[in-house]
DNA sequence: CTGTCCATGTAAGGCGTTACATGATTGT
DNA sequence: ACAATCATGTAACGCCTTACATGGACAG
């Protein structure tokens, strides 16, 4: 469950406790390309932690509003959050949905196929676009703010280079697609062609 | 809800009547690498589907064994079929808990994070081989079993390019990533470097 | 005679979503 | 005066998973 180990993953970044609200801004403001929480899972899995004693809480009381939750990571948490980035994940199941569409693409006219393609280009595009933007700010941001560890920027950034080359590998599929079904030709790709030019010992 | 349609698609595909064994093996067989889909789901989606009258059952009395429940699709099911097909898809979640690692990974030594991308990247080796093989096998079965509509092939073979394309993208992320860890070389990627090649009008 | 295939389902739980509900403070 | 931000949660539902349960037929 990866939620739990994110949330424990920002705490540990911060010394300051965070409340659940502070996590949710967190989360849009950083990971939520790849994992993202809305806010009544955030406060049911903090409820979680605080159970397993992962995290720890700090209930600040304010007359006639609720009370504020700070949360700070535990000991046990540090050592959970530990065990887990370091342990590889288990395999994954994938679900694309276009795929579906594709594979099933045959009870559909060309017209209506290279609709459903051309509008998932434009939204790769889109996606391509923005990260693109996060990228160059993200790097302008932390030039100019020194006694950032590089080596912890450098892991961010490799998240959004994993995003962007893989949203670029997708577009160039569906262009590639949209080609053939446009020109009719159902000659299949050349495997070599699909298996990119970096490998040399693919036994 | 994909499930619903994709059994919808293999019911539309062959005239006669399928199980729910039998969806699961069509499942198995075909599209189980994006969207894989468990015995007790595949039952009680095909229960949904024969309430909202998408499928029309036959139930096949056996004395002393379970009943047998044999599936077909009915007009309304083909038309929602289409209709689905041929509809944009709305933006997806994604959720890639290996990038989780990644970010929250300066809590790492350098050992414990290479061991786990070079876990991945095995991993993804292992599915890309897979995937060429299947890829092959693919094509040499419909060679000889002529009389295949060439566009459903190739609808078919395009969802394995994908599998392969992307999967190939991750795995020459991975290899960088990897390469720059053990050089200690933090310097930021190149923007053009991420955006593929085929791209002229990124506006 | 053991296991795999055929063929059906139920039960329980995890993770996630959407919608609903409250109420003070700050900005336009 | 109105909206956004701060800050908390509950309720209900959807999709998927794992494990459990049944039992005939057939192959090694």
């Amino acid at each position: 469950m990866s939620l739990k180990h994110a949330i424990l993953g920002f705490l540990s970044f911060t010394p300051a406790p965070m409340s659940g609200y502070d996590l949710k801004k967190a989360f849009d403001h950083s990971v939520r390309h790849f994992w993202p929480a809305n806010q009544s899972q955030i406060y049911r899995t903090l409820a979680a932690l605080t159970d397993e004693g992962l995290v720890a809480v700090d209930v600040v009381e304010r007359e006639e509003r609720l009370d504020m939750k700070l949360y700070q990571i535990t000991d046990n948490g540090r050592a959970e959050l530990h065990r887990w980035l370091s342990t590889p994940l288990p395999p994954q199941d994938y679900r694309e949905p276009l795929l579906i569409q594709v594979f099933f693409g045959h009870n559909l006219t060309d017209t209506e196929l290279l609709a459903v393609l051309q509008h998932e280009a434009q939204a790769i595009e889109e996606r391509l676009a923005l990260y693109a933007q996060i990228y160059t700010t993200s790097l302008a941001m932390f030039n100019q703010e020194h006694g950032f560890d590089p080596r912890t920027l450098f892991l961010r950034l490799l998240t959004l280079e994993f995003g962007m080359i893989s949203n670029q590998a997708g577009l160039d599929w569906l262009r590639s697609g949209i080609a053939r079904l446009q020109a009719g030709d159902y000659t299949p790709a050349e495997l070599h062609t699909l298996l990119g030019g970096n490998q040399e010992d693919n036994e």
